[in-house]
DNA sequence: CCCATGTCAGGGGAACTGACATCG
DNA sequence: CCGATGTCAGTTCCCCTGACATGG
């Protein structure tokens, strides 16, 4: 499998223990601290996003077997969730925070997948609807059992630590204005 | 500068409040329950998405000014804090995580740019070497200083938070062989 | 006429695969 | 000859802009 080095390195890297002797964020942390000074926040969004990183490489090849990516997955779950198992794209687009062509680019690849339809919105001559599939629906249940069997990549968590996580990171979507803290 | 409907409403949602009165989630999190049972990783890595996107909006927002990507000016950073400003290309893509294709093209990038020039590796007729240029030097200080005043997008949190939230991530990139915990 | 919805064309960036030249 | 380094060509995906057709 391993045909060129810098291929064979990068999985290392990615997905297999790079093993390095140290924390790479916590020394350009240290670095960062003489230079510049504060480096806390420098520490914490770097973090994030090697996590996501992490975590959407993880999901990512846990879907491919399914011809699925997460945007897609997602885009499955709402429907599913929604009551008649149809919503309009505006309202998809609102919920997954995309950009409108980006959901019809989603829903045209679930589509030409035959995970979902689309239909015309009765109560509205411009809207479009989408509609989840029994396909689509199938497909959905079991990327979930993989992912759920997988913990989500996040295996190392309790059940306690997985609420602090969420819970630290909710201040930051209040500020940035997603939803209205009550 | 509102010209179209979906535009604005996408800048609504990804920069503006869009101040749903339910935080859409916890939602999702209920309905997850309640269909497929232990809810709380779900809402822990969508938690971590959405976060990174909101940051990583804001980051590209306050770079884009300075004609840099995150991903660029990450490498300007990393090439800065080297002794000598020049590191080569393999270790780039290990420090920074990310494929070996995809240091070149962002080196090209800089390089184009002028802040940064490629340099044979004169201990390894293989390797090619990336140096910073004082002109790279002094547009990563601008953008640094751009970046530092808006807190990196999280001046929502104090030094503990900060502290807390990088200490729940790092068990993460432990679990995922990103280093050795020592 | 104004605004909202959705699509299309097109551009950019990031990430990756496979192949390859080059050198140790 | 094997393995490592880096590049190139080409692909996919996502995100976005601008323009537009259609309908409320």
């Amino acid at each position: 499998m391993c045909l060129a080095a810098g291929w064979c390195r990068y999985l290392e890297a990615v997905r297999k223990p790079l093993d390095l002797p140290f924390d790479p964020i916590a020394r350009a942390a240290d670095t960062w601290l003489r230079r510049f000074g504060d480096a806390d926040a420098m520490a914490a969004v770097t973090s994030i996003m090697r996590v996501q990183q992490i975590l959407i490489a993880e999901l990512d090849a846990l879907l491919r077997p399914h011809q699925l990516t997460f945007a897609r997955y997602e885009a499955l779950v709402l429907l599913s969730f929604s009551r008649e198992g149809e919503l309009p794209m505006r309202l998809i687009g609102e919920r997954l925070m995309v950009h409108p062509t980006s959901v019809t680019n989603t829903i045209t690849r679930l589509e030409r997948q035959q995970l979902v339809r689309r239909k015309p919105n009765p109560h509205d001559g411009r809207g479009t609807l989408a509609e989840i599939t029994q396909a689509g629906r199938d497909l959905m249940q079991r990327a979930t059992d993989d992912l759920m069997a997988a913990e989500f990549g996040m295996s190392g968590y309790g059940k306690q630590q997985l609420g602090d996580l969420f819970d630290l990171l909710r201040g930051l979507r209040v500020t940035a204005g997603d939803f209205k803290d009550s």
